[in-house]
DNA sequence: GCATAAATATACCAATCGGTATATTTATAA
DNA sequence: TTATAAATATACCGATTGGTATATTTATGC
């Protein structure tokens, strides 16, 4: 069926919002800036979410789907474990311009932080993608492991935790410190201990 | 001259409103979170305080203050550049536990985030204050290549900001899972690192 | 094109926001 | 103790908050 107009409406109000609450965060982000950000009023909104709370769920679930189909996507098209590493690694090299500029931030950081004390749902949600990404890339060690072209004795689940603790790491600075070079030198550091530490 | 009323009153609003600010942000801290949490009346903080602006500034420095001072008298009863860095890699192999935990978090990663959209002074500090502890990080390791303890052809510029954002990215992902593990997990890794590859 | 329903806008609610002016309490010095 | 000043509490301000009820507009099926 052809999508109706409030399918429509929904999908505008989330791809407008979802920058909004990236970069203000949840309680900051009142109906009002939302208005003025749509051009929409807040009858509109209330129309097709339930509440501020399911909205920011939803713009965060639109926020992440934006950033993990093109990872995921990448990654398939490797198919063996360390190709599969080293595409996700060449993917935040260069993830501040590509992803984060435009949609004021980094998901997954800026939730984490300011939905902890204010939004569980959102909070317990970040925590699960969080694990996802982690387990995406605990599997792609295992793989390599498995495929002979990573030593056999790594611990791939405490890997994949310091590799994802670096990734939000470098993302944290760029954020912050406003210079995008956090990025590529970590995602170096990264692709280098791969080399030297990891590999068979 | 003894502290007047005032002064101890500042300093009691300080302590308890810095976990406070540090936990909520600062656009969700307000003053009735703030006179429930330190059973003080609008008109004392504002008595002590030009405004909320000025409060949650002066409590970021107050928060800060609590972290950085232990790690800077730990630092300097070390004489060489590398047991300085081996030092700090130690404070933070705790940091949770021994300050996170009561603090609500850690003030640079939150605030960093919290503040970007809401409090430009504040954001501005947060910059200053990650740029000092990159640069003590910078300064250690150029202490020990001149101590020829690290080789001399290390990029410290570089390796600095590459420790800092892996603890503030350990330090992220132990905030939002709630698991402890990446900070010691991160700080063996650091441990490593400058055993294996940087040492002369 | 017309009737109906779906979708959006407007008007309003009590509660809370940051901030101020004033009243009251508490400390200080004689 | 008393007068004075310093410090804190209370009462209030207009503006804004999330949310709802209703009015108005827009799309849809005949």
């Amino acid at each position: 069926m052809a999508p109706s107009k409030a399918d429509k409406t929904r999908e505008f109000i989330l791809e407008t919002v979802a920058p909004v609450f990236n970069q203000q965060g949840y309680v900051a982000t009142s109906f009002g800036v939302l208005e003025k950000a749509t051009g929409l009023s807040k009858g509109a909104m209330y129309g097709n979410f339930k509440n501020k709370e399911a909205l920011a769920l939803a713009a965060f679930n639109y926020s992440i789907k934006k950033i993990m189909r093109p990872l995921n996507e990448k990654v398939r098209q490797e198919t063996s474990g360390l190709a599969k590493l080293r595409v996700m690694v060449t993917y935040y090299r260069t993830y501040y311009e590509d992803y984060m500029k435009d949609a004021g931030g980094c998901a997954v950081l800026n939730v984490g932080v300011d939905a902890h004390y204010h939004h569980p749902a959102l909070f317990k949600r970040t925590q699960e993608i969080i694990h996802k990404l982690e387990q995406g890339i605990c599997n792609m060690i295992e793989q390599a492991k498995a495929e002979k072209s990573l030593r056999p004795d790594l611990d791939s689940q405490r890997l994949a935790k310091l590799v994802y603790s670096m990734i939000e790491g470098a993302v944290f600075m760029v954020s912050t410190t406003q210079n995008p070079d956090y990025l590529p030198n970590m995602m170096d550091h990264i692709d280098e201990m791969i080399t030297r530490d990891w590999m068979a």
